[in-house]
DNA sequence: GTAGCAACTCAAGTTCACTTGAAGTCAAGA
DNA sequence: TCTTGACTTCAAGTGAACTTGAGTTGCTAC
């Protein structure tokens, strides 16, 4: 299996070194084979990465991804962490979707706004998602 | 329409007084009006602090929703600084969208393996959302 | 051998979104 | 009048997620 540089990884992911090093300081990556000191990464450390960019666009922070990865191989918990963590995860997961649906479905009503009567259409739009004359004030 | 307190406020939206305060002082709620030196507010802030949090949800920094909120009552700039921000976001949303709805159907998977065999059923679960074996190492 | 380049480490700095702490103010009640 | 309690301001501190900078090391090419 082939190994990549850092750099060549910073290029298929778009993360910079420092970010690299710096997951792997945290304990999200753990140590990679070092040649002559440089870092040589397995190819299924691209995986990985995307998975951790899923995971923080979802609402988890590196420490609860970390705690994911390392308490689900980690057979004598039993799963009762990362059971509990995930539970709660798909709580606020289902909220997050609701919220994001609920902005796009407003923002794109006002992006349907014409330019002519902008002002009134905007808070005409507003009303009709329960959001009052708030936006505009 | 009533007027409500600082402690009134974080009672009805979970924000604390600092957070208000800091909202106000970054422009993203205007001064309120004082009596005695204490803000009073109008009842109508609590629909823009749930904009707010919605917007935050949504992956819109607070700087973000400023620029939103006082761009589009903004007559003289015709519209252009918002409409190229509110484009950009619609498209952020539903990417966001798509990983947690991803992240979602995987941990729930994850979370419907059976005590026995977990390690197994964990990896099977990983390859089958092409995550490979990365999750588990 | 030495120049260049890409990587390295380690400490300190940055941004965002707040929070905390110190010191002061105002209105109401005993 | 004095105290209490809820507020105020202002400056500094915090935690998360990185980034930056200084100084070093290890191939590769000339």
């Amino acid at each position: 299996m082939a190994e990549l540089s850092i750099s060549q990884v910073t290029q298929e992911t778009g993360l910079r070194p420092s970010a690299l090093r710096y997951y792997e300081e945290i304990g999200l990556l753990k140590p990679t084979r070092r040649v002559g000191g440089r870092r040589h990464y397995d190819e299924s450390v691209l995986q990985r990465l995307a998975l951790i960019q899923t995971g923080q666009q979802a609402g988890f922070s590196l420490a609860e991804l970390e705690t994911l990865f390392n308490s689900m191989l980690d057979t004598e918990t039993g799963g009762a962490e990362w059971h509990t963590l995930v539970a709660r995860k798909l709580k606020e997961m289902d909220a997050r979707l609701g919220n994001i649906k609920r902005m796009k479905r407003l923002l794109e009503d006002i992006m349907a706004c014409d330019d002519e009567g902008l002002a009134e259409c905007i808070v005409q739009t507003g009303q009709k998602h329960q959001i009052g004359t708030s936006v505009l004030e």
